[in-house]
DNA sequence: GTCTATAGTGGGATAGAC
DNA sequence: GTCTATCCCACTATAGAC
């Protein structure tokens, strides 16, 4: 029996990407997105950076496999909770202020969807389209979601807004029963 | 009569100020954010990226000007326009469109508050609150918009995808006669 | 108010040895 | 697969002359 199956599914070198990547979401998480260098991740591992360009082309691919990790963990935290609309919201307001600098990273920039895992993007907005079959209402709707969890990380309403109340008024407006 | 009365209002330096503010605007809007250095600003004006450090204190102060000069234009855009929820959010949208890279400047990260000209902020949300007088429906209004406009920013809308049906799912879902 | 010169920082990435 | 050494780049910002 040779190694690689030891290992399980994966060899060193796919280890060695799983365990970049974990690291990456710790320094985001932990310090934003400035200590994202390759530098820091790498020493994060106790390797220096250009060790790393055995395992990703160039920094941009490892910020697209960071990216993926992020749509997966954001699928599973609206999979795990209520299915109605505002649990949706709830759940995606939750994952959104608990990784702020990776939800950042997740969406404000284009997707690299050539480079995502077929179906990727549309699992995790399947639990939207669940609940708002009309394809227009699910965009409009993903939107002022997006809008108030990122207006919220990046601390654009007054200091003292009833945010919750302003979630409340986003699924009232867009309730299915309405 | 000095010369500082010919100039009119401001003097060399608020001209300066002016002149800066106008540059980066440009560069922002043809080649995007990270043209957007204290060189490709100064070489704009003809001068030398350390000469700027006489009108701004430092490239955030240079930065705060440029957004004041953004919520300015922002507000003038939305005031021109229809009243309606329906023309608030056709202004918007085509407002955010038009200076993409600007809008990212004006909305991706915290508001410079305390360094602003006192009432702009408000001044800029004023057309909204007029037409949705609830503050919490005002605020999920705002970041309908913002998501929307933001995320085709992107380019996170599937290709193809009819954005106008999603703002019009948008406006129907806030729409006070309701 | 502009200039030149430069300090100081940090980044992505490659070559080639082991 | 990791290392050292290094290249090349770009940036913000300051000092001091004019």
């Amino acid at each position: 029996m040779g190694r690689a199956m030891l290992r399980g599914r994966f060899g060193v070198a796919e280890d060695r990407r799983r365990q970049a990547v974990s690291a990456a979401r710790r320094l985001l998480d932990a310090e934003g997105e400035d200590a994202l260098s390759m530098r820091r991740i790498a020493a994060e591992l106790g390797i220096r950076a250009p060790s790393l360009y055995k395992h990703f082309a160039d920094k941009a691919a490892l910020e697209t496999a960071l990216i993926a990790d992020g749509l997966q963990s954001l699928y599973q935290a609206l999979d795990a909770g209520d299915r109605g609309l505002a649990g949706i919201a709830a759940s995606y307001r939750r994952f959104a202020l608990a990784h702020p600098h990776l939800y950042s990273l997740m969406t404000e920039r284009p997707l690299p969807r050539t480079e995502l895992p077929a179906g990727l993007e549309d699992q995790a907005a399947s639990p939207l389209h669940e609940v708002l079959a009309d394809e227009h209402q699910a965009r409009a709707a993903w939107a002022a979601a997006h809008g108030l969890a990122i207006l919220e990380i990046h601390g654009r309403f007054p200091p003292g807004a009833d945010l919750q109340a302003a979630w409340d008024a986003l699924v009232t407006a867009f309730a299915p029963e309405k």
